[in-house]
DNA sequence: ATAAACCATGGACTATAGTCCATGGTCAAA
DNA sequence: TTTGACCATGGACTATAGTCCATGGTTTAT
């Protein structure tokens, strides 16, 4: 599939996918034509990008996203422990509301004074 | 007051306090001197540097700060409504804290399933 | 007199997640 | 056949808050 249809199957902008490509979070992409140097971009990438984008969705970041993609690219059988991910990225949400608390007490404070 | 002596009263460096220089967010900062071209730092700065350190506790940014900087600048003697300003933050803080706090609860629901 | 410490300037670099642009080549429909 | 839609590449730009470096001039202490 060329990037187009990539793009219009995942909601995602052309730029946006030669920018996951470029930190190599796609894979299966090559150039099966000797006419012109275009791309294809096999099937599973739309799936991939929806990983992206639903993971996105809970402050992964990029490069953490590539991690567990490229972890389950080394060994697809081996299922990942998705909720020892999931509570890591937990703990971490937790301590930036307690940071985030924290301020608004302050706020808070200086309001009443 | 050279540029080393502001650093030292602030604690903070000189690279930043150039920075801020640059964001004009300082003062009073002249050439006196014919046969160099060292700074000179009014003492007031002394003071913006504190109010910028303490505003960024609370999570203003430096745009932020330069207005309300700049707002003081302008009429010295009215005094600025300071529980205003901080109001409107808070409201920002809370927001951000229900938006973890989404966050955070999908991700209980996926750890939980 | 010379070295260390200081000063100014400008530009590059950090992380994050893209977006936008120019250039040039290709494909499909009218 | 020609126009519009598509494709690839590379580089610049956005926001945020600095940090680091090279270069060259100055001041201070020994």
């Amino acid at each position: 599939m060329k990037i187009g249809e990539l793009s219009n199957k995942t909601g995602v902008s052309r730029d946006t996918i030669r920018f996951y490509e470029g930190k190599e979070m796609l894979t299966n992409v090559s150039r099966p034509f000797k006419w012109n140097n275009y791309k294809d971009y096999g099937e599973e990438n739309v799936k991939r990008i929806q990983i992206i984008k639903y993971l996105q969705r809970f402050s992964f970041k990029l490069k953490e996203i590539k991690t567990l993609l490229d972890q389950k690219d080394a060994s697809p059988n081996k299922c990942i422990d998705k909720s020892q991910i999931f509570k890591g990225k937990l703990e971490l949400i937790e301590k930036e509301i307690e940071e985030l608390k924290q301020i608004r007490d302050s706020l808070l404070e200086i309001i009443n004074d």
